[in-house]
DNA sequence: TATGTTATATCACAAAGTGATATAACATGA
DNA sequence: TCATGTTATATCACTTTGTGATATAACATA
């Protein structure tokens, strides 16, 4: 079972995204509306990224019936990708809460 | 106050590394060991990095009394951009994992 | 004084991401 | 019906980011 981790951020937030069948299009709006905008995929990251994504099985085409969208889902191998990255993620996170707060308490004692 | 976010993982990782002083070689072992070998930062990218965090005074050198050792550290601002990334990251997990809760529930009903 | 480890550094290249632009279907109101 | 705006996909040329390979040297030790 190969791997493709670790996930950069983009391709995390586009993998999020389609844990429901969605369009690309909708993948772009909900990322910069969940991020408050502190994160923005322009067309041309998206539609490599899922260029790319296709390729490796992480998501398939779910639905073309519309005459424009083409709606994407994670499939089995991309969410249990999405949950490895996930955990990779929380251990960041810990690691350098841990450091900063050892870092607080040398302030204080200064 | 320019924001230099969103940070990448290779340069979160050496920047949560750098809370407290260390040389770079240190925290090229420090991300391989914390991660478990799933991420490693090469001598390439480490020094490139540490030389991008330099000239936009996220870092400082701390010590050079060694003759072969550069002891680096955050700086406030740096501190700073680490907690925002923290805060920017863990919303990206909260994203995912609610995405993911949602599909556990369909696959039940189903 | 040879060997292994620690440590920094850079080059040439590969991978990832993006601004600009193109294309077209649909929605709407004038 | 046709101009305008929005939704939607797509690609090109370019920049930014990351890296394998390699070089250099100090130190540890045996």
């Amino acid at each position: 079972m190969k791997s493709f981790e670790p996930l950069t951020d983009s391709v995390f937030y586009i993998m999020a995204s389609l844990t429901e069948p969605r369009h690309g299009y909708a993948v772009m709006s909900l990322v910069e509306e969940t991020t408050g905008g502190s994160f923005v995929i322009g067309p041309a990251s998206l539609y490599t990224i899922i260029k790319k994504l296709l390729k490796e099985q992480l998501i398939v085409l779910h639905d073309e019936s519309d005459s424009r969208r083409k709606v994407y889902m994670l499939t089995d191998v991309g969410r249990q990708t999405l949950e490895a990255d996930i955990a990779r993620r929380k251990v960041m996170i810990e690691m350098a809460e841990k450091g900063l707060e050892r870092r607080e308490v040398c302030d204080e004692e200064h």
